[in-house]
DNA sequence: AAGAAATGTCAACAGGTGTTGGCCTACGCT
DNA sequence: AGCGTAGGCCAACACCTGTTGACATTTCTT
């Protein structure tokens, strides 16, 4: 259904989709040229524009982000917090289009719109299942984001010593009890 | 030291800076030209290269930010934390100035410095008479910029519900006791 | 009152941006 | 083989960017 007729260009394709992650993650929106875009794929910038139609439509499809979270009602309760924390500082570790989302959220609607759908298709079932009320999914949800954009935010594109240099472990094990809180704990607001 | 003589276009100059944070707060770094500056304060384009040489220094010069930290050592230990989140959310509640050094921080390299300098030599110290070893106090608050940004970057610029329209007091409690510990507990790497 | 300095205005430059249309080539089908 | 079409490149447009220089005007100094 999602897989159409094999083209010849889909090597094309995919060398602006990797070039384009790349340049959002580097420069953020504005600053990431089609023109530069295209030149690291090896190809002229009209094809950008074929393939895509115009620059926030290169961005939507480079930005398309499975957060892959895990099902919590596989893990111990009183270990989802650290779980969701190593999920997503490894995920974060790996895919260079979540900062590339990030960085340009902070300047672009489209981004910014892009990530709150993201929470929100992604994040809040999965915490629903792990909170004690999944009324308050959204808020707990919310927090969760919080931290782990937060952290994120200073690791990857701020780079704030010494958390760029802590060891993953150690990021894990300091994150993991705050997120455990906001999933379980209860809070202000029941 | 700091002051020198009251001059005739001082009016202008503050009008100057005074779109510009409202600009960049709006915009980013990049998005926010000089020209819409300029017209938000009634004045030529050229009034800004005059007063400020380039963008970037008028950036540096709208950006600097006072976080007015409190003195931790009068506040009872087991409040520290809660202090220090109601501190920075009052902040940043009253002051477009830290949404506008955020926004810029993502994509413009000058910003992000500013910000870890910022961090270096106001938070820091601070941190430093809150935690049991001075030592560690980098690494600390580290821990806390990233809970703090976080909150700042979903509740003002990604907007993420329900964040937004949660009330103050309660964002406060929720992040409270993190602040806490990240300050006081003992975690990893001691 | 005369000269110097500061303040403001106008037009323009040089460079980069997203985006478009035209043209040539090379593949895939019949 | 011949043709249609998709893939690819080039030149260019229209616009916006930060920034500069020349000129007019007001204010301060002497």
């Amino acid at each position: 259904m999602t897989q159409g007729k094999p083209r010849r260009s889909d090597a094309t394709r995919a060398a602006i989709l990797t070039a384009a992650r790349e340049r959002f993650a580097a420069d953020g929106y504005e600053r990431a040229t089609i023109r530069a875009i295209a030149a690291d794929a090896g190809i002229d910038p009209t094809m950008v524009m074929r393939y895509y139609g115009n620059k926030e439509k290169l961005f939507a499809a480079a930005a398309q982000i499975d957060l892959r979270l895990p099902d919590l009602t596989m893990v111990p309760p009183d270990q989802v917090g650290t779980r969701l924390a190593r999920h997503f500082l490894e995920r974060w570790e790996h895919d260079e289009t979540m900062a590339a989302l990030l960085r340009a959220a902070a300047t672009n609607q489209g981004a910014s719109h892009r990530m709150r759908e993201m929470f929100a298709t992604q994040l809040v079932p999965v915490v629903a299942v792990a909170c004690p009320d999944p009324a308050q999914a959204p808020a707990r949800a919310a927090l969760v984001s919080s931290q782990v954009l937060g952290a994120a935010l200073c690791r990857y594109v701020l780079r704030l010593e010494p958390l760029v240099t802590m060891p993953a472990d150690d990021v894990i094990a300091w994150l993991g009890p705050t997120l455990q809180r906001y999933l379980t704990a209860t809070g202000p607001a029941v």
